[in-house]
DNA sequence: ACCCAGAATGAATGAATGTTCATTCTTCGT
DNA sequence: ACGAAGAATGAACATTCATTCATTCTGGGT
């Protein structure tokens, strides 16, 4: 800890040191991740380079190949990541039993979907540009559908409890599960691309108004 | 007219003629952004390169260079064409001295928003696959935001319109803009990423009850 | 103190791609 | 019929990038 060569070892980690450390797969793999989401995030899905990703990391150009077995599966796994994140964060707040009121549980929800800082616009990015990859690309629709699907169902369970508690009329659970997600999904798009546009206040409150119009009893 | 060589010259353009021809600098402008949107839609936007678009064109390669100066510029021009047809049918729709009735023209909107066959797919992947750039790329989201503006602002004034004419109580057309358009976004996100999920008919009635509730006297 | 399994490196390789331009060909006005 | 303007071609070039692998280095086990 206090002698020489730890403190010269430190400084250079800091500076960008060329000492080799050894370090698990996992921890290795994550390292990777997250690297090629901020290049994707920064430069585009189009332009991410391995030499980029693996700069950005802090690490050889070979060590991409060793850990994953290509460029393809690189971005394979950093889709399945973000997807994973994103609705395992959703869904762990739809389930909920943090939160018993069903109204309280529906903020959360959007708090979570338009919330957070700039960490989200890098996920949104990322998320954005699979996308529009996606329709010539079946594994990528393969991923989202499937994390999707679950996603969808929860909320559609949460609406539907909704719809029992309130007593509301001639609301389809289903449907309206669609749209919501639709909705956010749409003003997501809007934040990336038109973000002088539409703000982050403004698109919650647009949500809100959704969700207030539906579930009036629920929403504020 | 008639005579062998111009017999052959037909036969052969059907085929795959090696036949020289000249056309006017316009043509081939369009020839090439249509050949690049079927591409992007096929393969997607990271996959397409100069020789496949001037093949699908029927033409060398060469040619791109000569009336696109680059492929970032013949991408661009794309967008800008794409973005221009979308928002240019809706704002014909929506300023639309053909359609009287309010009620009627929203549905006129919706078809051309969620109808069309193939074709409109095609524009989806497009649309999508440069959204998922414009994160990264001013040049894409200058692009889309201009056209964007200008629809989202026709919108509003059709809105407004209905509002007044429905006596609608505690409803902000600028908000339900934005609500819709960012519902129309995901809806097309969806049918683009997850068409086993959500079929055009199903987007269509989600849309529908999106307006039906909030214009319950001009929607059905 | 020593060793070695395997983690990490990065120069080298080959394939793919955007761009150029010397050349060929078409069309149209005369 | 002829010639010039310029549209079209595609082989050649330079660059960039993913992938490989011979070599180096590290840290835990003995």
């Amino acid at each position: 800890m206090t002698d020489a060569s730890s403190t010269v070892t430190e400084a250079l980690s800091e500076a960008g040191s060329k000492r080799r450390q050894i370090r698990p797969k996992a921890e290795r793999r994550q390292q990777l991740i997250d690297a090629t989401i901020r290049c994707i995030a920064q430069h585009g899905l189009s332009a991410v380079t391995m030499q980029m990703v693996t700069r950005e990391a802090g690490l050889s150009v070979g060590i991409a190949n060793l850990h994953f077995e290509s460029k393809d599966n690189l971005l394979k796994e950093t889709l399945r990541f973000v997807a994973e994140e994103y609705h395992g964060g959703q869904i762990e707040i739809m389930e909920g039993g943090d939160i018993p009121d069903l109204g309280e549980r529906l903020d959360a929800l959007l708090d979570f979907q338009l919330g957070r800082g700039v960490t989200q616009r890098q996920k949104m990015s990322v998320w954005f540009a699979y996308y529009g990859e996606a329709g010539a690309r079946p594994v990528y629709q393969k991923i989202v559908s499937t994390v999707d699907r679950l996603a969808a169902q929860k909320l559609e369970a949460l609406f539907t409890d909704i719809i029992r508690e309130g007593g509301y009329q001639g609301v389809d659970a289903r449907e309206l599960a669609t749209g919501y997600s639709a909705l956010i999904d749409g003003l997501h798009l809007g934040l990336l691309v038109t973000p002088r546009e539409l703000s982050k206040r403004r698109a919650r409150a647009v949500a809100r108004d959704f969700l207030r119009r539906a579930f009036p009893q629920h929403i504020r």
